[in-house]
DNA sequence: TGTACATCAGTGAACGCGCGTTCACTGATGTAC
DNA sequence: TGTACATCAGTGAACGCGCGTTCACTGATGTAC
């Protein structure tokens, strides 16, 4: 049994997805890159991109999941100072529009790709999303107990927020900047529309 | 001044259309036709395929086109039988969850592509979804005024109600048949929350 | 009605290109003894 | 410390392929007179 030697990676696994994340934009989607592209600009041959990654698809969700983590944490570093459902809503929003203008490349992974590509590709996705579901409904439940009035549907809620703020989001993308402000109220107007909602329905079915 | 002659099309717009909505299914997405392959299907020589269409996006963007209107004819007949805004709802969803399980090639072009793809490609979806948005929102102001309640935020609130259902209904495209029950559920439940939000909200903003 | 002509949808062949993938290789590094 | 060997990230060349686009063409149809 030989011991094992150690490779020395003159170019990282992280070197490629930065690579790819420089070739993204406005009208650039992961699934639009090839492998040969994504190696050019990483400055190594093409074959040597299979030292690393299976194939592009392979690259491509480790892109998703990437961004996934790096805006799950910037959304939940602004939740765990927000104090009730309202500024849970209304900070996350701003973060979250601000992020956009910030415009990094790893988002539009997320805001683009959840509709195209290939089965794992759309599953990356829909995963990343799933994990935003779940955090915001363990913040809504936990806020709303707090305050003794519990949350009747958190699951949907949290599934419709989550979905509302990502598609609104994707398509404040393709709008100028300017028109940020707008959007972001009206978000925060549907978000707010949805937890009052669920509030008053609360009431009707009982109140629990 | 010559007077025109008549083209006796052999092949039409409308089968090159009908032969790139053959093409598609749950992995393939219109920005991955490509122009030979729409040829192939028409059965004509891939240069031919200029005589009709400038180039593929034009014939993509001609689709989308198609696509909002085939939906829209459909899910307008479903809301002009309805008299109260639970059951636009509840109408609407139902059609839109059949038209779904149908699986009409047409309808994954209108969840699929509106985030990826050319300027012009992603503006065509847009425009789309903002014929649905306008034609909701009267059908709300509308039914609402008549029930003497009406909507306070009726552009923001079609607008949510849309982009709810569109980007649900993209996901539930990615799911088996039989959850299909569950997520139509989910989708009524979210649009209650987001109307009775509104009406609340009219109360609490003065109930005018 | 007959003839000459214009129109133009569709064609077949060819082009250069970038793609993903394969192959046998090189040469720096780490390990065994 | 020195030497022989194993590992393996990166390479250069080559492959066959499908792509979009161009060119000069053909031949059926419609129009002018």
């Amino acid at each position: 049994m030989p011991e094992q030697a150690r490779p020395r990676p003159a170019i990282t696994r992280a070197d490629l997805l930065h690579a790819a994340l420089g070739l993204l934009g406005p009208n650039r989607s992961v699934s639009t890159l090839t492998l040969r592209e994504v190696a050019r600009a990483a400055g190594i041959a093409p074959n040597s991109f299979y030292r690393h990654f299976r194939d592009v698809d392979e690259l491509a969700v480790a892109l998703i999941e990437e961004a996934g983590r790096a805006l799950r944490q910037i959304i939940g570093e602004a939740r765990t100072r927000a104090e009730s459902e309202e500024s849970v809503v209304s900070s996350s929003v701003e973060v979250f529009m601000r992020q956009l203008q910030a415009d990094p490349p790893w988002l539009l992974v997320l805001l683009r790709e959840g509709a195209v590509g290939s089965e794992a590709f759309r599953a990356a996705v829909d995963q990343q999303l799933r994990f935003f579901e779940s955090e915001l409904q363990e913040d809504l439940v936990r806020i709303a107990e707090r305050r003794g009035q519990p949350i009747v549907h958190p699951e949907v809620l949290a599934r419709a927020i989550t979905r509302l703020v990502f598609t609104m989001g994707a398509s404040a993308a393709d709008r100028p900047v300017a028109e940020h402000a707008e959007i972001a109220a009206q978000i925060k107007l549907m978000l707010r529309m949805l937890i009052t909602g669920d509030q008053v329905m609360a009431r009707l079915e009982g109140g629990r």
